[in-house]
DNA sequence: CTAGGATCCTGTCAGC
DNA sequence: TGCTGACAGGATCCTA
């Protein structure tokens, strides 16, 4: 579930509280969740590919560490402030570890709890200079901030026949986006998810570009969706959905534009959030 | 090669 | 109350 700005948000906090500290201890409550030899040794970086995040060490070797669908990172500063993002639920303020934990890596500062309630996330272990190396990693287009229009438009015609909405979820043709920022940048743009991609006109491509850029961009500055950020006894949270989502888990309610109704649908087995008439559907497209 | 569907897993919610 | 099926902010594997 966590997208790219979920997974910059948690990079960011934890730039700040474990680079310099040394990870000492690992536990590992659910084996399918931890791939790969428990490490030790001092942090070096906390990087970002797409929605991967990787944690350097002083040895030479990293923790590649993916949320998934459900995955949650909650860094615990020896009882002070929660530093959380990841899939949105009350364990952020909950007692930890629970049910849900997977892994328990220790710092000589904190300690980070990677929960994850489906187990389709995971951690795992390899050389730092095997990382660019990795089969995901490989994979990963470039981010709508460096991808250009031109490149982006010539992505779309080599995909000419799929779903508009299926193409910009695959990380291998443009990186970042997940379900929450697929449709929002389908309706900033005003194009219907079901669009063929050949059929997105150049003018139109380059609006989705932007657009995918501009709600990432918001959401990294409001520290993520439903993320929370830091996690006090408040329970502060991220509110990018509550603040700026257009469409997304808005349906029946009225379109913030034009005031039509919201409606969720399926399109490339995902659920699918539509503003009818801010989105026209590709026959219409064709007839105007 | 592309495109679409099933699948991994657990939990929750609507409907009977 | 208890059961059932649908669905969930992702990515991969399998099929045609």
């Amino acid at each position: 579930m966590p997208e790219l700005p979920e997974v910059e948000t948690i990079r960011r906090g934890l730039s700040q509280f474990i680079v310099t500290k040394k990870l000492t201890k690992t536990t590992i409550l659910c084996e399918k969740s931890f791939q790969g030899t428990p490490l030790t040794g001092t942090v070096t970086a906390v990087r970002r590919f797409g929605k991967a995040l990787i944690i350097d060490l002083a040895t030479g070797w990293s923790l590649m560490i993916h949320l998934r669908m459900t995955g949650q990172l909650i860094y615990d500063g020896h009882g002070k402030e929660r530093y959380a993002a990841g899939h949105p639920s009350d364990n952020f303020i909950a007692v930890l570890p629970n049910k849900q934990t997977r892994v328990i890596l220790e710092f000589d500062s904190g300690t980070l709890y990677f929960n994850d309630q489906r187990k389709f996330g995971f951690i795992k272990t390899l050389p730092t200079v095997a990382v660019a190396d990795d089969s995901f990693i490989k994979k990963l287009a470039p981010e709508p901030w460096v991808m250009s229009p031109a490149d982006f438009y010539d992505r779309l015609q080599r995909h000419h026949n799929s779903c508009i909405k299926a193409t910009i979820l695959d990380q291998s043709i443009i990186c970042g986006l997940g379900n929450i920022y697929a449709d929002e940048s389908l309706f900033m743009s005003h194009i219907h998810p079901e669009r063929r991609a050949g059929s997105l006109t150049r003018e139109e491509a380059t609006s989705l570009l932007l657009a995918a850029r501009a709600v990432m961009e918001q959401s990294i500055a409001s520290g993520g969706s439903t993320m929370a950020t830091y996690v006090k006894a408040d329970g502060t949270k991220g509110d990018y959905l509550e603040k700026f989502a257009q469409v997304f888990r808005r349906e029946g309610k009225p379109c913030r534009l034009c005031g039509t109704t919201i409606v969720k649908t399926r399109v490339a087995g995902r659920g699918t959030h539509i503003c009818p008439h801010c989105q026209p559907k590709p026959e219409e497209v064709q007839n105007a």
